[in-house]
DNA sequence: CCGTATATTTAATATTTATTCATCTTTTTG
DNA sequence: CAAAAAGATGAATAAATATTAAATATACGG
């Protein structure tokens, strides 16, 4: 739709300008630029645009952009390089060895690090492989999954949407034995 | 208490390895180190430690902390300058016009301007005498307010609490009026 | 056009986060 | 040392944000 890329940059504008702490103050201020939107469209708005909510020294919220999107800029930069030049992704512990094509493991690293990945501890790239430390098992399981669906190597249909994957992830995250009591 | 600096630190550190998406995984992931809390006091501790919950491009969220905790200690850096430098402020219309003690309204304008205020579009500074052009009357109302009340010019006990602020700054934002001396 | 597939939006709801308030602890002060 | 002031905490609650589910719009291939 045209209208929504058009509120988007009207967003990106507004918080630049003014101080907005809320959703609700948001729609408002949209408003007086016609463009009205419900808060649960904001959320997603925000969401998309990388907006975070950060707490100001006196007290209050700011929404603040990130200088040119750049946390999506690199997601589609992985996502491009894992898609053409991605093998193979495999795990041992908390370690992820990925296969690239020739000659690209570098590139695809780089684009590995960019993301920033809390839980990868350091990446080290030869001409086709990959070596990806993580901290503890689990997390090297889910960045592997995350590539894995990433270059839709492991099933016909991958999975791309975000909540199932966080769903899955924390699953992940959660396990280390069952509690029994 | 003693207790409460160690276990801001290490939430820093947390924050920095692991990927937390709520209060609530941050509290289990201290609990792991021997460290209890309520959901409440690590909204307040997040807000100390300025951290931000940015959304992440895989549909995640992350809190992130700045770097050295910066904007704490740039509100810090200003609060002294104003205590210690400020002589009087002013408005008209959208301009807010700072006096300092002799010599020093670089180093208090330097401080103002590393805060980041998004109301306050430029500045300027001479030897006594600040500058400070805000986007719209309300706006320069608010940080006038803010400076006011930092400096504790304005009456013999000043309100420094942050919920207050708000309120007061939203109604002036709301009308336009009230914040003359 | 029509039906179908895809996107976008929102109302309602669930989840998460912020604030209030009472309590307890520490620090300060006389 | 006692009283007062300031600080920290958590339970309960309010406020804000995210997600779901259903509706509406848009695009597309016949």
């Amino acid at each position: 739709m045209r209208s929504k890329q058009a509120r988007q940059a009207r967003i990106r504008e507004l918080l630049l300008e003014e101080l907005i702490e809320t959703h609700e103050s948001l729609a408002e201020a949209l408003q007086r630029h016609q463009i009205e939107v419900s808060q649960s469209t904001l959320s997603k708005d925000l969401r998309e645009l990388g907006v975070a909510r950060m707490p100001r020294p006196d007290g209050r919220f700011q929404y603040t952009v990130p200088e040119t999107g750049a946390t999506m800029r690199d997601n589609r930069i992985l996502e491009r390089e894992v898609r053409d030049y991605l093998v193979n992704v495999d795990r041992a512990r908390n370690m992820v060895v990925v296969q690239t094509v020739s000659g690209h493991a570098q590139s695809v690293c780089e684009a590995i690090d960019r993301i920033g990945w809390p839980e990868v501890l350091g990446t080290i790239a030869g001409d086709n492989t990959i070596f990806l430390l993580a901290r503890e098992d689990d997390q090297a399981a889910a960045v592997s999954g995350l590539l894995l669906e990433m270059s839709a190597l492991g099933h016909g249909a991958a999975g791309d949407d975000p909540a199932r994957d966080r769903e899955r992830d924390s699953r992940a995250a959660g396990s280390g034995g069952g509690v029994n009591s």
